[in-house]
DNA sequence: ATAAAAGACAAACGTTTGTTTGTTCCAGTC
DNA sequence: GACTGGAACAAACAAACGTTTGTCTTTTAT
């Protein structure tokens, strides 16, 4: 592990490390991915990962981090400029899509991995998931609605719809953005024919 | 593999090893579980398994479409009991569910094994799974909803919702009656206030 | 210039992995 | 009661796994 007695080097490869892990994580899954595939892509030596981390859980632990950091991010800037309390809901949304299907490998680590998948550290990551839906609590307790409306229950399968899509979503058809709005809007809406 | 020539024997333990490999398949992933994991609990050796399957990967494959199988009976049998279309999707998701959270080990490795996670039987897991949502593409057209309502996107939305419970749901707390319920009336009935 | 720390290499460690091979045993059939 | 094939045991395999250890190089601060 780094002492950082002193700064660290500008020609070190932990940033490239971490995008590499991130990516494999969130595409192969936690026990789908060896410490070799990771390292394979940054030209490194198996033994040499051990510097920056002890262990594999805490590698993971530090991708998962930083998908959290950059996904509440993302989520907060779109909300945050908007004002009707729906609006800002769908924007969170967008953003959520986007970032889970589009751009960033961090946060696609955040809805694939699985605590349970890593004892060692799986509190941890709860926990820092749970501060990361807190948003969309706060967003839905916003929300005008009838008072019959389990707000809980809305929240759960809000992001339940759109957390899944990671399983089924290809790129080229609809885009996140669209698939967003689509399940926003089914739920605002009144679906069921008079 | 078996040749059958003869009759099974009535003393095989092919079916205990079938339900723990469905339990752990279905808990920990198919890259959590290994082969000595499986045979512990049964008593058996490692190599004995394959005896029975020529690989680990079609171990799962045969787990997973006894899992499709019995998850598509029981929610068959539930809309089959119903006529009105809401109806008989809810009956429909709450067998779902309750096949998911509750009771069948089975259709868990159907919702928790991803495809892409084994490669040589990917395609046939997702014809498999594929089949399986053709249920509910078929109760979905059914529906008498407004006109500008997307079946797929809805089907996409409510599936998703519930499937992802298998990621927060706790035993103890509302069951999977309840929840699969929830769900369905949030998309049916008029949330926003007006 | 020099010392110290950052950061990675090189090579191996012991363990676990999926799998194979040869043998044994017992239930079912004639 | 002998034969046979279903079903498992026993023991090992090679490869891949996460990890450790010791050494070397290179950047950075003095």
């Amino acid at each position: 592990m780094p002492q950082l007695q002193r700064a660290p080097r500008a020609d070190n490869r932990l940033p490239l490390l971490l995008d590499e892990a991130a990516r494999l994580f969130g595409t192969q899954g936690f026990h789908g991915t060896s410490i070799r595939d990771i390292v394979r892509a940054v030209n490194m030596l198996p033994g040499s990962i051990y510097y920056h981390f002890a262990t594999k859980d805490l590698l993971l632990a530090a991708v998962y981090a930083e998908g959290v950091r950059r996904i509440s991010d993302r989520v907060r800037a779109a909300f945050d400029a908007r004002t009707d309390p729906w609006d800002r809901l769908e924007a969170a949304c967008v953003a959520h899509l986007e970032a889970l299907l589009a751009e960033n490998n961090y946060a696609r680590v955040v809805i694939r991995v699985q605590p349970a998948d890593v004892p060692s550290v799986a509190p941890d990551l709860v926990a820092q998931r749970d501060g990361y839906e807190r948003l969309f609590v706060d967003l839905i307790a916003c929300l005008p609605v009838e008072r019959s409306v389990d707000r809980r229950s809305l929240r759960l399968m809000l992001l339940g719809a759109l957390n899944w899509t990671q399983t089924w979503y290809r790129p080229g058809r609809d885009d996140p953005r669209t698939i967003a709005r689509r399940f926003v809007k089914l739920l605002r809406a009144p679906i069921a024919k008079e």
